[in-house]
RNA sequence: GGCCCCAUCGUCUAGCGGUUAGGAUCCCAGGUUUUCAUCCUGGUUACAGGGGUUCGAAUCCCCUUGGGGUCACCA
């Protein structure tokens, strides 16, 4: 069985990068039957943070990627970690180094002076003699002292870390006792049966430390896939900076998680000329090998149109739930023009709602005086009732020889306040002739 | 700087030794729409550069250039 995970760190909210990583790992699974597993990595207690915590799980929420199992929250499993360093200790597979920091900095200064690439040089790792006094030792971990370690990774292939200039003894557990995170990732995958890691490239530095660590404990390595990277519009890591890398930010802002979820499997992952994937197609095509190797800028003009693209597929009830509203045939006459639920949510009310302003450019460009005209003929018509709407528009258009435009352009204004609107006639026939009377006399009066 | 990764239209991508280098988005033009949007039609724009290998390279190899990532008692 593939299990797979999305392990972020709470430091704020979910990053719309961690969003893909997470539904890449989701869709493995799933489209394995296999399981989807949460863990949140705060074994660094300073920056432990509750309302990190639930931000991220509320995003998951609405996207709709759920955990199979019990969320595992590191900083809920030290004793675990601590048996398994102690057991690496009494193995020999690790050490305590007594080295302080100020000696630690001292002796990178040197290396850095020489040119040479900062290392911890291993001055403890056969070290039995009296340790110094009042130094808390931190835990090193034996790493091999020369050779190569290779990274088997699905999408770039066998890479290889030299280990002269890759790795070093590097710390598994701090002076206070906290285990560092290349140990835990490793122990925690390993004991979560995570056998299928998908992950952002980032990481891929930090692969050699995790095999150094599943080696040492005798855990069988996982499958590595390593994602490029989301950049920003000029070409680097995207960050908080960039805007919108908030995944609720993308809720506020009218798009729907499926659109989002859509828009973010096409980055670095294509079907041939296919564009518009639902989750079972994801399902039934997805497969992490086939991602591409380059980084993918992130680019918002594509999001827009997917999420219109999903907008006009929607039926009117899923539209009108999404907008917390009513079910209203005006919904199905303006979906086709917006491309998020701001702008659908606007062009609702703009019909639903009587003007409270006339757009003046559109005044001065079709309200002149025969539209006056025309535009009093056809309330005098509505008020008569003898005609229907569209008949009344008919014949004051024909017995005035006018075109279309003239009249029309004059009643959008007055029942929407702008020259722009879905069809008038199809506006008159949702508002229903009462509706429409007031809003032309209303037009009318204004314009006295 | 060391190490690692990457390189097709502005952007997302197809292509896996022989194609007029395809699609989508964006932009522009025309059509439809009384208007706007939608929709339809058409158009502009790409194999980073240089060497090889080959009858034949976007596709394979090398170099250069460019970009990115990573080098913590952060994750």
């Amino acid at each position: 069985m593939i299990v797979t995970r999305f392990a972020p760190s709470p430091t704020g909210y979910l990053h719309i990068g961690g969003l893909r990583t997470a539904l890449l790992n989701y869709l493995w699974a799933k489209r394995n039957g296999g399981k989807f597993l949460l863990r949140v990595e705060d074994t660094d207690r300073s920056r432990h943070n509750e309302d990190a915590v639930s931000a991220i799980l509320e995003a998951f929420k609405w996207v709709g990627l759920n955990s199979d199992e019990e969320i595992v929250y590191q900083s809920q499993r030290d004793e675990i970690y601590k048996k398994y360093i102690d057991q690496l200790l009494q193995e020999g597979k690790a050490y305590k180094c007594y080295m302080t920091k100020e000696e630690l900095e001292t002796l990178r200064e040197e290396q850095q002076a020489r040119k040479e690439r900062p290392r911890y040089d291993g001055r403890y790792r056969d070290f039995d003699g009296v340790p110094p006094e009042g130094v808390e030792p931190v835990i090193r971990i034996k790493a091999p002292i020369d050779g190569s370690i290779f990274v088997d990774d699905k999408i770039k292939g066998s890479i290889e870390f030299r280990v002269a200039d890759t790795l070093d003894d590097f710390i598994i557990a701090r002076a206070d006792g906290n285990p560092t995170y290349n140990f835990v990732v490793a122990v925690d995958d390993a004991l979560m049966g995570v056998n299928e890691v998908i992950r952002g490239d980032d990481h891929l530095s930090n692969t050699p430390k995790q095999i150094v660590v599943y080696n040492a404990l005798g855990f069988q390595l996982p499958t590595f896939y390593h994602v490029p990277m989301i950049h920003n519009e000029s070409g680097k890591k995207l960050s908080k900076r960039d805007g919108a890398t908030d995944v609720m930010e993308y809720q506020r802002n009218g798009y729907l998680p499926d659109a989002l979820l859509n828009f973010l499997i096409r980055l670095g992952w294509s079907n041939g000329d296919q564009e518009i994937f639902s989750m079972e197609e994801m399902l039934e095509l997805f497969n992490p090998k086939d991602i591409s190797k380059s980084a993918s800028i992130y680019n918002l003009e594509k999001l827009n149109w997917i999420n219109g693209e999903y907008i006009k597929s929607k039926s009117r009830d899923e539209l009108a739930k999404a907008l917390h509203i009513e079910p209203t045939p005006v919904i199905d006459l303006v979906k086709d023009r917006t491309s998020t639920l701001i702008e659908l949510s606007s062009e609702v009310n703009k019909i639903l709602n009587r003007p409270t302003e006339y757009d003046p450019k559109s005044i001065k460009k079709h309200f002149k005086e025969l539209n006056r005209t025309l535009l009093g003929e056809f309330l005098e018509k509505l008020k008569n009732g003898q005609d229907s709407c569209d008949e009344a528009f008919g014949h004051i258009l024909e017995s005035n020889g006018a075109g279309m435009a003239k009249l029309a352009q004059p009643v959008r204004i007055a029942l929407v306040g702008v020259a722009q609107s879905p069809s008038v006639l199809d506006v008159i026939s949702i508002l229903g002739r009462d509706e429409v009377i007031y809003r032309i006399e209303s037009f009318l009066a204004s314009q006295e």
